[in-house]
DNA sequence: CGACGCCTGGACAACGTTGTCAGCACGCCG
DNA sequence: CGGCGTGCTGACAACGTTGTCCAGGCGTCG
C-alpha cells in the first residue's frame, strides 16, 4: 500500500480511502491511484485489515467427516450462507475425536474467526468459554453441546424420526425389528434409540436388547452383528439401520451374507421391489443416500442441508447482533416409503 | 497479551516467548506467565502473528462443488495433509463458474494463504500472476490451468480411463457405443471424449456424433438425451457415461424410460448380473461410486483421494522451497468390471 | 472583501504480535 | 577484585492496515 501511494503520488491513507471505497477522494486522484494499483497488482492485506478492524469475516466449521455426504451437504450449505455474508469459510473434520474437534475449534479462535459452526465429538466444551467471552458466537449443528455450554443448536428430530420409522415397520406386521446403530455415545445414535424405543412401547412390544447392534458402521462389525441377528432363533424381520453409512453397509453385508447379487430388473412394480439381497428383510434407513431411490429403499430423510443452512443463518443473525435466549431447533424427518419398509414379514412357522 | 503480562508481573515479550515456547525463560517466570495465561483466558492472536511473520499456516482449496463426492474426498484429503503439516484450510465451491472461481482465489489471497489448490472452472488464470511475483504457490488439480499460467498439476488419466472403459465394452461385442459427457468446454469432459474416439479408432470403428450427448448431468437433458439415442434407427448397445453423476442420473433416466424398477435379486453370479432398469444395455461408467458394487455396475475408477493427496503434498513441497520445473503429474485409473460392462449385445436383428 | 464551511488529502497512532538488540545480575576466572 | 561470559529479561520497532484528527484550498455567502 505504500509502495502504491508513493507510485500515485498521495499518502497511504488516501490509497486506503480509494481501495474501500470510501468516499472524500476526488475522482482524477482515485483514477491514479487505480492504475498503480493495476501496475504493481497490489493486493490488500486482509491479515493486517483484519488486525486494525477486529472482525475477520470468516467463520469456522467442524465437522465429523467432509468426505461423508451428510456433512458435505451441510457444509456446503453453509458455506453458501457464509458467501452470502462477504465470509470466508476455514473446515475442519473431527473425526469423531474429541481432542481434534477441541483442536481445530482453538485454531479457528486464535484465527480470530467471527464465529464457529460445530458438529461436536465431544461431550465437553468449557474450553469454549473464553472464547464466549471474547465475544466470538458458536452454533452446535446435527448434535447439541456438552454439559454447561449455553450456545444455539439446530438438530434433526432423531426421535420422532426413529419412530415414525420403526411404526412405519411394526404398521406393516413385523413384531421383530432390529435396530443397528452407531455407538451410544453419539447423541444422534442414542437419540434414535430412544425412538424405536418409544416406537415399540407405543406397540406394546418389548424391547429385546438381542435385536439391538451398535457401533461403528464399519463392514466387519454389521457382518457379524447381521449374521448373529439372522441366526438367532427368533431372527428379526425387519430392520431399521440408524444412518446413511450403516444402511449402506448394512446392504453391503446383506448381499454378502445372502450371497445373492443384484440382478436384473423385474417387472414387478412400487411396493412389491426391493433392494437386491435383502432375503426377505424389510428395511427402513435412517437418512437418505444416493440411489436409495432406485434401490427401493425406504428411508427416514433428514435435510443435511438445511440443517447447514439453518445454523449458518441462525450464527450471523448473531453476529448481527441478536441477543435474543439461546435456541433449540429441530427440523423435521421424512418418511419416504420406497419399498423395503412395505413388505410384509413372512408367515411365521410357528404359527404354521 | 499485554494483559497477561502486566498479570504476571513481566515484559510483553517474556509472555511471547512463553506463548513460543521460546527458550531463555526461566521456569518460575514461564509458571508464573501460564497462570496469568490460564487465569485469563488469554489465547493469541493468530492474526497478529500472521502479519508479523509472513507466513499464516494456512490454504485455500477451491472445488467445484463441495457436496459432490468426488470433490469432497478429494477435499478430505487435502484437508488432512494440511492439517499434518500445521495447516488450516479455507474451502470454497466454485459451482464451475470462472467469475466465482476468481473471486474465491482472491479471496484467499488477500487473506494471504501460503498456498492455494485449484480445481478450476475458468480457462484464463493470468489474474494469478501478481500472487505468484508475491510468492503464493498454487497446485492445479483435476484440471490443468489455462494458458500462460506456469503451475504444477495433477490430473487423472482421463484419456487412457475413457480409452480403456470404451475398449472394454467394445471387446464384449459392442459395435455401437453412445458417450453420454459433460459440456466440452470442461477439460476433463474433453479428455474423456478423446479417449472414447480413441479407442473407436483403434477398434477401427466409425465415429457417430449422433452417439454422442454432452451435458451437465441434469435429470431431463439426460432423460431427453437416452430417449433419442434408443429411440434411433441404430441405437447404440453399450453406454459409456462421463462422470460419476452422470452415470447415477444416466441409471435413475433409464430406470424411468424403460419403466422397470429394481426388483429381487436374482441369484444370478457375476458377469450375470446388471443394474436394474438397464435393459438390454452395456454400461461403462467413468468415477466409482457408492454402491456401484452392489448395482453390478462396472466403472473406470478415479481416486479422488489421491488425487487431494498428490496435490497437496506437491504443494508444501513447494512451500518447503522446492524450486523445480513445474510438474505435470497422471494419476492411473483403474477399471473395475461388476458385470454392467461385460454383457454382450443382443443378436442384431437386421442379421437375423 | 473577508469569514466561514466544505471538500480533499495527509500525519499519526493503534491493532497484537515477533525480531533485534541492549541491559542487568550473577558467577567464574584471571 | 575486576573483567567477562552467560542466562534471563525488557525496550523498541516493525508488520500493513484503518480510525481520528488536522490542515490547506476553494467556493460561497454575508
Amino acid at each position: 500500500m505504500n509502495d502504491v501511494a508513493a507510485a500515485a503520488g498521495v499518502a497511504l491513507k488516501t490509497v486506503s480511502r480509494v481501495v474501500n471505497n470510501e468516499p472524500g477522494v476526488n475522482a482524477a486522484t482515485a483514477l491514479r491511484v487505480h492504475a498503480a494499483i493495476d501496475r504493481l497488482g497490489y493486493r490488500r492485506n486482509d491479515s493486517a485489515r483484519t488486525l486494525r478492524r477486529g472482525r475477520t469475516a470468516s467463520i469456522g466449521l467442524v465437522i465429523e467427516d467432509a468426505a461423508d455426504v451428510f456433512y458435505s451437504s451441510l457444509s456446503r450449505a453453509v458455506e453458501e450462507t457464509a458467501l452470502h455474508h462477504g465470509c470466508l469459510l476455514f473446515t475442519g473434520s473431527s473425526q469423531e475425536d474429541a481432542a481434534r474437534e477441541r483442536d481445530l475449534v482453538l485454531a479457528f479462535c486464535a484465527r480470530r474467526v467471527d464465529g464457529l459452526i460445530i458438529v461436536p465429538a465431544g461431550t465437553d466444551h468449557t474450553y469454549l468459554a473464553p472464547e464466549f467471552e471474547a465475544g466470538t458466537r458458536a452454533v452446535f449443528a446435527d448434535r447439541p453441546p456438552g454439559a454447561g455450554c449455553e450456545a444455539d443448536v439446530v438438530l434433526s428430530d432423531n426421535v420422532g424420526g426413529a419412530r415414525a420409522g420403526t411404526a412405519h415397520l411394526i404398521a406393516h406386521g413385523h413384531r421383530r425389528v432390529a435396530f443397528l446403530g452407531d455407538l451410544p455415545r453419539i447423541f444422534t445414535a442414542a437419540e434414535r434409540l430412544r425412538g424405536y424405543r418409544e416406537a415399540l412401547a407405543a406397540a406394546g412390544l418389548p424391547y429385546d436388547e438381542g435385536l439391538v447392534a451398535m457401533g461403528p458402521a464399519e463392514p466387519a462389525r454389521l457382518r457379524a452383528d447381521l449374521t448373529r441377528l439372522l441366526g438367532a432363533s427368533d431372527p428379526p424381520t425387519a430392520l431399521l439401520t440408524g444412518n446413511g453409512r450403516t444402511t449402506v453397509e448394512t446392504l453391503r453385508a446383506l448381499a454378502s451374507i445372502t450371497g445373492s447379487a443384484p440382478g436384473p430388473a423385474t417387472t414387478g412394480a412400487f411396493p412389491d421391489r426391493a433392494p437386491p439381497g435383502l432375503g426377505g428383510l424389510a428395511l427402513v434407513g435412517f437418512d437418505d443416500f444416493e440411489l436409495a431411490d432406485l434401490l427401493g429403499v425406504t428411508v427416514v430423510a433428514q435435510d443435511p442441508a438445511r440443517l447447514g443452512r439453518t445454523a449458518a443463518d441462525l450464527l450471523f443473525l448473531r453476529l448481527a447482533g441478536d441477543g435474543g435466549a439461546v435456541t433449540r431447533f429441530e427440523l423435521p424427518t421424512r418418511l419416504i416409503p420406497r419399498g423395503s419398509g412395505e413388505r410384509p414379514p413372512p408367515p411365521r412357522r410357528d404359527r404354521g
